[in-house]
RNA sequence: GCCUGGGUGGCGGAACAGGCAGACGCAAGGGACUUAAAAUCCCUCGCUCCUCGCGAGUGUACGGGUUCGAUUCCCGUCCCAGGCACCA
């Protein structure tokens, strides 16, 4: 028996599929197809354990799918724009192309020696031009569609980037990259329109049930849809001033208005009033703390009179209006309705400046006393001071109040969204170009289509300046206007990162496709993704833009489907010492040196036995020693029998088999089946620990000794139904093995083993017995022997007996099969 | 504060639809083989108690409830992780 030695056969079989070009997969439409898809890396420098998880599971997931006769995509590729790129050419003086290919390269070779199977001819790079070029090509299609524009807005900026950030890309005041204290900048920059889409991309969050609840809720929350009621307030002068809420309900209960700093009525309402100037220097004031500031929950609210009053359109109440700084001009109108008597916030505004309480809604269970209350009641009640809707519960009353606003024209339903559009201007070299001219005379001129691509220019000096090197660079932002032909200058900005990794799943489909962005007869085989796998981090970023994205190509007559994620797996991260693996940490594994040491195939069959999928897997060094001897022992058990078996035929089934081999069918047929069900769950763990069991029950049959010929067959078999059901996880050593028990290579690829219903019963099942609920004795009976018989044998067990003693039994539960329980008393 | 998850041995984790809690693996302890070590193989392994047995009790964050029976369902509480958060 040769020795199990890792490399040597990795590198074998490694070369055997690229020869072969094993996993190239062309559209068949006799076949089912399966789409699997695991988010493709940034190219770093090199591979981390993260990926090596990822990569793991999806390769099981696609090489099973194959197995079962399904025609697998399962491609692989690059997320090639982005910073780090530009920091590298920045340190060390490398070109940000160079640095990125070199890259790419190196990775490509790392994938392939962890064995994962691509279909390598589908390869995308999103730097290269062949890719960035139909997005820009997309941009003007969405240009045409007003479906990107342009526009003066404060901006986040990452002052550390240099770089304008997404509202998705800010986490809690700080970059999502590097963690720097993002701040507000006023720029002019191209907006993606997202928000037309809110509502739908909200409301199909239900209807993704292949999506893990937890990123569907997240984001719903991000687009934060709530309904409510834009109600007309007027002003004294009959001009129109109007408010956004959610709980007209309340209405009765107003006692003030507030707008926001930047809303534009502040400071006309407050000119020729004693208020002007205290207004004008409270609106400075605000405006020069920075945002991340003013969200702060715990910033003590503050506010100015603005010396005019609005009247309430329900009672005709002259109401005063403010300005405060916990008004939000994003949101809604950027003015509110203060209800001090249920809202926390007009509570504390209210108490602080002397303002009235009214309430409107009280509990069932007591009296509220607005000069006492010490917080805002929030919760349900019944209406009163409330003119006609006394008397109705609060909840009935916003529908039947906004029916009646709406009747006397008073207001009109609304949904408000926290969405807001998506910024994708970057004041960054190494990202795609926006196609678009500016001109003295003729304004914003889209790049004409004949014209593509904008080509990034690979040959210039990057340095760190707070603006693109484009802009310093005339051979690229000197051009001529396409409308006039007078000199214009090219935008300069380049585009989101996030927008190239909004539509690479569908360039898979047709990588080399040079008529057009896309061929719509191959997209229309392969999408939507069957199955998507990547972290939970990009929950919102880049699940969302893609849902957006595919939305509009779905409308530009791109794409067939809508949704382009079917299903949608998000697995865990690699902890070791209990933090996440990081170069600071200092806790980094390197693949490459789990490689080296053991294997891939080690590598791979302990982050996919360490734990299951979704959650954090924690890094174990002797785990995976424990990988390693169980690859051993599989080893040995096919290896040192190979040679004995190799005129033996294999068989799953012996009819009239007895004992240990009876045992082993019966172990066999059910392993098959629950590893089955298990991967089909991704519940690839307690697949691994099932087959784990196989093989021990495996090597014991040997040591008993098989009988003959006929034991030869059957330990071949369950030989062979090991290899099959191990080769997804750990491809190379289960091909060798295969191989070297004389079974033909290619077959394998395609046979997932199927289980014998009947086979999967066993004859004689073990009984817990119970009495008053507590395990007392087991014993052996024969399945589906009836009850009474079952109770005949079971009382008269001596364990049974002694806890029966001296009581009287009143009933007894059968579970066939299974359990029976005695009650007595 | 709101919305998601989650809490099971020394550890990673099992238990699909309410029916033997702890599969599988790691670690630990004991033994076999060996001149020795490694490797391999065998045994023990939730906790407590005792009369050490074919023993008793107890045990899935905590407190209740439903049930013959609850890790699983219901109510309440605590803790951990992630997301959202003056969003009117």
């Amino acid at each position: 028996m040769n020795p199990y030695e890792p490399h040597a056969i990795e590198e074998k079989w490694q070369k055997y599929w690229e020869e072969r070009e094993a996993f190239r997969v062309d559209e068949d439409p006799s076949k089912h197809k399966y789409y699997l898809l695991e988010m493709f890396p940034y190219p770093s420098g090199k591979i981390h354990m993260g990926h090596v998880r990822n990569y793991s599971i999806g390769d099981v997931i696609a090489r099973y799918m194959t197995m079962k006769g399904l025609n697998v995509l399962h491609p692989m590729g690059w997320d090639a724009f982005g910073m780090p790129a530009e920091n590298a050419a920045i340190e060390r003086g490398i070109q940000p192309a160079t640095w990125t290919h070199e890259n790419i390269d190196y990775m490509r070779e790392q994938l392939k020696r962890l064995g994962f199977g691509y279909d390598w001819r589908r390869e995308v790079a999103t730097c290269d031009v062949d890719y960035y070029r139909w997005e820009q090509w997309m941009f003007l299609k969405m240009f045409e569609k007003g479906l990107v524009y342009r526009k003066s807005s404060p901006v986040n900026f990452c002052p550390r980037c240099q770089t304008v950030l997404a509202n998705e890309q800010v986490e809690g005041g700080n970059c999502w990259r590097c963690g720097e204290e993002v701040i507000q900048k006023e720029l002019t920059q191209w907006f993606f329109a997202i928000t037309k889409y809110a509502d739908e991309l909200h409301e199909y969050c239900d209807k993704l049930p292949g999506w893990p609840e937890k990123v569907t809720s997240m984001q719903k929350n991000w687009i934060g849809k709530s309904y409510g009621v834009e109600v007309h307030f007027t002003l004294e002068d009959g001009s129109p001033f109007t408010i956004f809420t959610t709980r007209p309900d309340t209405l009765y209960g107003v006692t003030f208005m507030v707008l926001a700093p930047e809303h534009p009525l502040t400071l006309e309402l407050s000119l020729g009033t004693s208020q002007e100037k205290e207004v004008a220097a409270f609106v400075q004031k605000v405006k020069a703390q920075d945002r991340s500031f003013r969200g702060e929950i715990s910033l003590e609210k503050e506010g100015v009179f603005t010396g005019k009053y609005a009247i309430n359109p329900l009672t005709g109440h002259r109401i005063p209006i403010y300005v405060g700084n916990f008004v939000l001009m994003e949101y809604g109108t950027g003015a509110i309705m203060a209800v001090p008597a249920h809202d926390q916030r007009d509570f504390e505004f209210a108490k602080e400046y002397g303002l009235p309480v009214i309430v409107t809604i009280t509990p069932k269970d007591r009296e509220l006393n607005a000069a006492s209350m010490d917080c805002a009641y929030v919760d349900e009640g019944v209406l009163v001071n409330s003119d006609r809707f006394d008397g109705m519960n609060n909840r009935e009353a916003i529908g039947a109040i906004i029916d009646y606003l709406e009747e006397k024209g008073f207001g009109t339903r609304t949904v408000n969204y926290r969405l807001k559009d998506w910024g994708i201007s970057r004041q960054r070299y190494w990202g795609a170009p926006i196609p678009i001219i500016y001109c003295d005379d003729c304004g914003t001129v889209p790049v004409p289509e004949k014209d593509l691509p904008v080509v990034l220019p690979v040959d210039l000096e990057i340095r760190m300046v707070g603006r693109s090197p484009l802009a310093d660079h005339a051979p690229f932002y000197e051009v001529e206007c396409p409308v006039c032909k007078k000199k214009a200058r090219r935008e300069t900005d380049t585009m989101d990162t996030f927008v190239e990794s909004s539509w690479y799943f569908l360039r898979y489909a047709c990588a080399d496709y040079q008529d057009g962005p896309l061929d719509r007869k191959r997209v229309d085989y392969w999408m939507p993704v069957d199955q998507y796998i990547g972290g939970i981090e990009h929950a919102v970023l880049h699940l969302l833009y893609s849902r957006f994205f595919n939305r509009v190509l779905n409308e530009l007559g791109l794409v067939g489907v809508r949704e382009p994620f079917k299903n949608l797996l998000t697995q865990g991260m690699v902890i070791k010492d209990g933090a996440k693996m990081s170069k600071s940490k200092g806790n980094v594994v390197d693949p490459n040196y789990l490689i080296e040491k053991y294997g891939a195939d080690t590598a791979r069959l302990f982050c996919l036995f360490a734990a299951p999928p979704e959650r954090d897997l924690d890094w174990s060094d002797q785990g995976v020693e424990g990988s390693y001897r169980f690859l051993q022992r599989v080893w040995r058990l096919a290896a040192e029998h190979a040679g004995s078996l190799a005129a033996v035929t294999a068989v799953d089934q012996i009819p009239g088999a007895g004992g240990d081999e009876k045992q082993l069918i019966h172990k066999i047929h059910r392993t098959i089946m629950k590893v089955t069900d298990d991967v089909e769950r991704f519940h690839l763990n307690t697949a691994i620990a099932s087959i784990m069991e196989l093989v021990n029950m495996t090597y014991k049959f040997v040591e008993k000794g098989m009988d003959g010929e006929r034991g030869k067959a059957l330990l071949k078999g369950s030989i062979e139904a090991i290899l099959r059901l191990l080769y997804p996880f750990v491809p190379h050593i289960v091909s060798e093995l295969w191989q070297t028990m004389g079974g033909d290579v290619v077959l394998l690829r395609s046979s997932w083993p199927s289980w014998d219903a009947e086979l999967v019963k066993e004859e004689k099942v073990m009984i817990a017995v119970q009495v008053n609920g507590k395990l007392r004795d087991t014993c052996e009976a024969d399945r589906g022997m009836g009850e009474d018989a079952l109770k005949e044998m079971v009382f008269g067990l001596e364990k049974v007996q002694r806890h029966l003693e001296g009581k009287a039994v009143r009933k007894t539960i059968v579970v066939p099969n299974k359990l029976i329980n005695i009650v007595c008393g």
